[in-house]
DNA sequence: CTATTGTCCACTAATTTTATAGACAATATA
DNA sequence: TATATTGTCTATAAAATTAGTGGACAATAG
């Protein structure tokens, strides 16, 4: 019943994007060295979320990385979905071919309400709403970054 | 972001005794042919069933399983946290010490949502409500089982 | 031209999941 | 008390997934 480090190392890449938003774009290797994510590993993570429109990239020199949308626009399930694809405890909650008991499965009921409750939460949670609790945490942090 | 097949089939298990509550002790080879699991498979997700005393079991002729307490005193997340373990969708919810960000982590407040919200359901479900679920969906069905 | 920065594809190591197999222990009942 | 019936324990293995490395390549600012 875990998130893949995928899952996580992409939401942390991208609150580290929304902290910068709006300044010049962010080099991978700065959010590799800040995230403790290889180079290597998180290039593959951040592939799928330019392919999903949530980052934009510029490259050679001055260039790096940036959110394609103010973090307000981009919610949590967005980012979670592109990496761990459906939110939901079991196949059959979105395809209910996969299962032939699906359509009398009393078990399969609950699944859905779970996948309900955990859309909830990352449905309404944005981006913005983890750089504020973030900048409630570590005040003055941020001045590290912006020399 | 999936439950396992353990979870999944300890849930259907239960359900199954449930249905059978009350009655003679359920075989295991008659959950292994109802619910499509391998009876050595399903050995070892009854095993830790009866060590949470959620089942209690009687060996030799007659012999077999059924639960050790009713229904409506079984929750979900009793059932699901034997085989799954803690349900959250990252360790450091529940275990800050593994990552010595987690105290300044904005990400993992929203794990920690994430978290209460699937407890909220699986606490607030037992498996009298499933049962009763089960009953609306197949009307009847249960005739078959009682012969 | 060249240093800088991101991109793509293949591969490997580690871990977890999903089982299978065999020997064993308890007990009802004939 | 012999025997068929039923559950128990431990080891092993196949398959799938996760996590991570490595090398060559492409774009671009200055």
């Amino acid at each position: 019943m875990k998130i893949s480090t995928k899952g996580r190392y992409a939401t942390r890449a991208m609150l580290d994007l929304a902290l910068h938003y709006g300044k010049t774009p962010v080099l991978l290797k700065d959010i590799s060295a800040r995230q403790d994510i290889s180079l290597r590993y998180l290039e593959q993570i951040i592939s799928p979320l330019i392919a999903a429109k949530l980052i934009k990239s510029t490259r050679g020199p001055r260039g790096g990385i940036a959110l394609a949308k103010p973090p307000r626009k981009i919610k949590l399930l967005d980012i979670i979905q592109v990496l761990e694809g459906p939110v939901a405890p079991v196949e059959c909650v979105e395809n209910p071919g996969v299962c032939t008991r699906a359509p009398s499965c009393a078990a399969r009921d609950v699944w859905t309400d779970l996948a309900r409750a955990m859309h909830g939460v990352l449905d309404s949670t944005t981006l913005q709403d983890l750089v504020e609790r973030q900048r409630e945490k570590e005040p003055g942090k941020e001045l590290l970054y912006q020399i």
